[in-house]
DNA sequence: CGGATAGTTCGATGAACGTCGTAGTTCGAT
DNA sequence: ATCGAACTACGACGTTCATCGAACTATCCG
């Protein structure tokens, strides 16, 4: 069995990787777009079993990856809990407007 | 053979029928994106077969009526052409930024 | 150590989607 | 009336994607 290898630390982009049609295509899937929603209003991080979502973990664990693949969210592991937090700053300088006008639909 | 009918006039939903999620879906694919981009940098209107895109027609014309029935363009009939516009007015009332956003970036 | 908790990984499956070609319809011009 | 141009509609095909259950790893706590 080979040597225990420590994590690889969870691969996020830099901010002059993330696209635009890849936050778009993260943002626009119900369950994702929840989880934004939910990651936008609440005043702390939210960990994986944080989120209200009708999902099972593992789907939700897909969510997760999706969304920190697109450079939307990052992840801060805490034993093993891993908060997550918007990338707001990242997104609201490459596109200006673009969350706040999401998170104002009504629906 | 049936009597010509008066083309069904084209339904497009009504600015309150116009979903976030649904207009994120629209403008997630690289093409529709793109078509959108072209509408938004062009001074005029564009017909079918204006949009610059490496798809065929009939392609072409799914993405459009994906867009259609996102509400993210109308179409002007004028004999056989119809001239597509973006719907800049009521996309800005309900995501005020958002359109704006996913212009402004870089890629 | 042993158990419980938090996430991840791995197929598998079914639905949705982008793409195309062909055929069809409407309209304008010849 | 016939032809061509501009789209649209339909059926098919392959890919991507969301979802799940089960097995697995890692960490913390008695």
């Amino acid at each position: 069995m080979p040597a225990s290898v420590p994590l690889p630390p969870l691969a996020y982009p830099d901010r002059d990787e993330i696209t635009v049609e890849a936050v778009l295509r993260a943002l626009a899937d119900p369950v994702r777009l929840a989880m934004v929603r939910q990651l936008a209003n609440s005043e702390t991080e939210i960990s994986c079993s944080g989120f209200e979502v009708p999902v099972t973990k593992s789907t939700l664990t897909h969510h997760l990856a999706t969304l920190r693949q697109a450079g939307v969210i990052v992840g801060r592991q805490v034993g093993t809990t891993r908060y997550n937090a918007l990338r707001r700053n990242d997104l609201d300088a490459l596109f200006p407007g673009l969350l706040d006008g999401v998170l104002a639909a009504p629906r």
